[in-house]
DNA sequence: TAGTTACC
DNA sequence: CTCT
């Protein structure tokens, strides 16, 4: 039986199918504001698998000359990123067990041929916060594992409507995604997974 | 395959 | 550097 490392949360279904749905409109209207693109390596200038967008008050990016970072602008458009969805800042509110909302929700569109390597996500000033990710369309081989590159990971499936949360011992946790698994959900028409993954970038002010 | 190193 |  799958045990998951201390501070990983899977929860199946949790977003029901009219959910999914409902959800997925509203994530169509954000790309049309905020395109998708294609992020390139620090450095290497390599282009990603994954197509990403963003909505909230800062977006992850990436490209050659500057690297890992988060910025309030599209990096294509110049435009300052669409918000997030109410329904995501409520999931947020259920889940997150943090007392301040997220400032960034990273849209990634995973094609049938597209996978991530194992990461781990700390371009965060506010590790406090968990990473709360939340899957649409096409199931996908997730693997998760330890703080080091070197400890063991485990793999499981992600379905549509599932909900992994990254928090406490698990919020420097390496994640990726090894593959997707084409034509196992009918929420995109063509085919693919969007994976929306939301985090608390900079502390809360103090007042 | 096991796992590095920047830049600001 | 979320790749090789």
């Amino acid at each position: 039986m799958l045990v998951l490392p201390s501070g990983i949360r899977h929860i199946p279904g949790l977003l029901k199918p009219a959910e999914q749905e409902e959800l997925l409109a509203e994530i169509r209207a954000v790309v049309l504001e905020a395109p998708l693109y294609l992020p390139t390596m620090p450095r290497t200038g390599k282009p990603m698998s994954v197509r990403m967008t963003n909505c909230g008050a800062l977006g992850w990016v990436t490209d050659k000359e500057r690297g890992y970072r988060y910025q309030e602008m599209h990096p294509i458009t110049g435009k300052p990123w669409p918000p997030i969805p109410q329904r995501l800042l409520a999931l947020w509110d259920e889940v997150s067990d943090y007392p301040h909302p997220p400032e960034a929700c990273l849209v990634n569109f995973y094609a049938q041929d597209a996978k991530m390597g194992l990461h781990q996500d700390r371009d965060e000033k506010d590790l406090e916060a968990p990473v709360v990710s939340v899957s649409l369309g096409d199931d996908c081989l997730f693997r998760v594992g330890g703080t080091s590159r070197s400890k063991r990971t485990v793999s499981f499936r992600l379905s549509s409507g599932d909900v992994v949360v990254l928090g406490r011992q698990g919020r420097l946790a390496f994640h990726g995604v090894d593959r997707v698994y084409p034509n196992t959900s009918t929420l995109l028409r063509n085919g693919g997974r969007i994976n929306l993954t939301l985090r608390r970038v900079s502390p809360p002010r103090a007042f």
